[in-house]
DNA sequence: ATGAGAACTTTGAGTAATCAAAGTGTATTG
DNA sequence: CAATACACTTTGATTACTCAAAGTTCTCAT
């Protein structure tokens, strides 16, 4: 069985490579997702590759065999249907959950996780809009359109938020930034690099390049 | 932050003086209840000791001070609520809930737990009718009647079963016997070892000794 | 009171994960 | 083609557990 330290290190590396499209991750991304220092990182990729999770290319990068794959996207699913769970049942704020999932995704068996599931209705998504891969390790194609690839004059629909920050989170339900949510652009200044949104009949206002590449929408 | 095996040694010393209804518990009984060897136990209770969650009285037992005490309370109450989510919530069997708690209960905040109990409608049982401590560590005395000090001619009310096993939980739901229901003890046969019940109106049957004490009751 | 046995403690060693700091390889840029 | 800077790896030490086996203390029956 793997440790929990296992799991989180495959689940990282699965996010990163579905972040990029591109199932090589390097080195550093592992380290800094994890908060560990790159020594640490080395020491326990190179014993995650010994035991089948994932091959290692040092100095490149690694990639995750098809059982390393598997378990990041049980992961996934363990995560995502907490969350879910946390915010439609429990009535958590989105903005809390992510740690509160981040545990439990390590103690939830697989039994109790299917009764979950049946209990939420089978939900597709989780509650910052991302895709929950089914029991066979299937995920849905994430948009690859952000606010900040919008030109002005256009109008979408939020998909998800790609941020776990509870501050930024807290942020966006205010602004009513959430998945489902349908956003005029009204103007993009590449050069200022800003760009002012209206949600429904509240006031316009901006956001900046490192917000707006957060937000996935869809035309 | 205490670690999960601190949680547990704390909560399995609890256990066992509630049980025994004497705040001081040997060595032995730790080490066998956390299923560790007694040289490990010694170690790991002389480093809660420095750490203030206990007393320990070399070659004569551990008693829990006011602050382990209080985390241990936390943790049954973490336990028992978490089991009855998964029977009532979650539809698990009482069979099986034991060991998925013992993992969830050291990952849930003390947050998810307060909503837990409030959309559980604050329970004061779980599902094998132990009783719920309260928030601030209070929790109502068990009964010290077992079916076996029951004579016979006698009527009595199942409080709880005080075994996790799965078979024989199994064994106990199929004789109906679980909390709440009425059993009238037909005969006590002190050298048999055996006493023999009717619950309901199913066929009367027969438990020895060691499985009539793991049901308590009220007259 | 003594010697056997049970209950407990000590010792030495191992595992999984971590860090800091020193070392190595690679890429780029003048 | 150096020189430098960055990314990565190696090394040595630490923490929190764990076990097996050897050593100690206590109790109780003879």
């Amino acid at each position: 069985m793997p440790t929990s330290t296992v799991e989180n290190y495959l689940k990282q590396i699965l996010i990163v490579s579905l972040e990029t499209n591109c199932p090589e991750v390097p080195m550093g991304k592992v380290a800094q997702g994890l908060s560990v220092t790159s020594g640490t990182a080395t020491t326990m990729i190179k014993n995650l590759a010994e035991n089948g999770w994932l091959h290692y290319y040092p100095r490149r990068g690694v990639r995750l065999t098809r059982k390393g794959k598997a378990l990041a996207m049980n992961m996934l699913r363990r995560h995502r249907l907490l969350e879910t769970f946390l915010v439609e049942t429990l009535g958590l704020d989105w903005s809390e959950i992510h740690q509160e999932a981040e545990e439990l995704e390590h103690a939830i068996s697989e039994k109790v996780l299917e009764k979950l599931d049946e209990f939420l209705g089978r939900p597709r998504q989780d509650p910052h809009g991302h895709p929950i891969p089914s029991r066979g390790g299937v995920i849905r194609r994430s948009s690859t359109q952000s606010l900040l690839s919008c030109k002005a004059g256009s109008k979408v629909t939020i998909e998800s938020i790609t941020d776990q920050e509870s501050d930024f989170l807290k942020f966006a339900r205010k602004k009513q930034l959430f998945p489902g949510q349908v956003v005029s652009v009204l103007s993009h200044e590449k050069l200022a690099d800003a760009i002012t949104l209206q949600v429904g009949g509240a006031a316009p206002f901006s956001l900046g390049s490192r917000s707006s590449e957060k937000i996935l929408v869809q035309a």
